[in-house]
DNA sequence: CCTTTACATTCAAAAACATGAATACATTAT
DNA sequence: ATAATGTATTCATGTTTTTGAATGTAAAGG
């Protein structure tokens, strides 16, 4: 009759970490590759990956593979939860196309914009980053 | 322009402990004296303690002295938030009062119990243990 | 004053975590 | 097949956390 404090105690501590709750913050955006992390953290990919590892072992983010890509997502709502109650709300506009970013969703934003620069490519573009 | 994150990584990370979870979760339930903690947890007075001091370091409980006895409360409501994310809405009947706990509001809500043995000091008794 | 009660702090050894560097793996392109 | 790209894993090391044991402190009672 431990607790069942028991599952949630992982899921916590990978929260409490500032590079995964960036990461997860991230990921409330919509599901995003691992250079756009690498991009967004501002820090080098094993660093990034070993932080994924983390969350995957703590069941809060789940993988998809797409090529050369991988993309991560959130699992489940108890984590969405948490999130909207440490950071409030998500502004929901799916995930941002980056500055320097190389991976495919952010290059393809970028090229829609240069497509029509009438349009400052602000509010929800829906750009599926 | 790091991230507010700062803030909330020690708040999270002093959660993202068992026997600090369950001290915040019953302090949910109003607030409780260290040796309430100490027979709730069935865990030394050193160690309840120890696990009280990183709470109040991370800005999670307040204290108040009454005599002899040290009370603890939740501070804030980003901590209330969070628990309820974490482990659902509370049940709110305020602190129970347990077996064999010497502190004044449990002894107080036995003899209470004791005096009308009619009742069976079940539901919304209004203990304020 | 001395004791008891209730709680806090310090200390030290062990365990867990964080993180950079190097390397491995898998997919796509040539 | 070879190379390049994108991601994962392993390893080593330094830092932080955890937790028991011992000790300190402050208020109340005798």
């Amino acid at each position: 009759m431990a607790s069942q404090y028991d599952d949630l105690i992982p899921r916590l501590k990978a929260l409490a970490h500032p590079a995964r709750l960036r990461i997860l913050d991230i990921l409330r955006g919509g599901e995003v590759c691992v250079c756009h992390l690498e991009t967004a953290l501002g820090r080098r990919q094993a660093y990034v990956s070993q932080q994924l590892m983390v969350l995957r072992e703590a069941g809060l983010v789940e993988v998809r593979k797409d090529g050369q890509q991988v993309y991560y997502r959130l699992v489940d709502d108890l984590t969405a939860s948490l999130l909207a109650a440490a950071l409030g709300p998500t502004g929901n506009t799916g995930p941002e196309p980056l500055a320097g970013c190389p991976c495919p969703c952010c290059t393809l934003a970028r090229a829609e914009v240069l497509a029509r620069p009438d349009r400052p490519a602000h509010q929800g573009d829906r750009t599926t980053c």
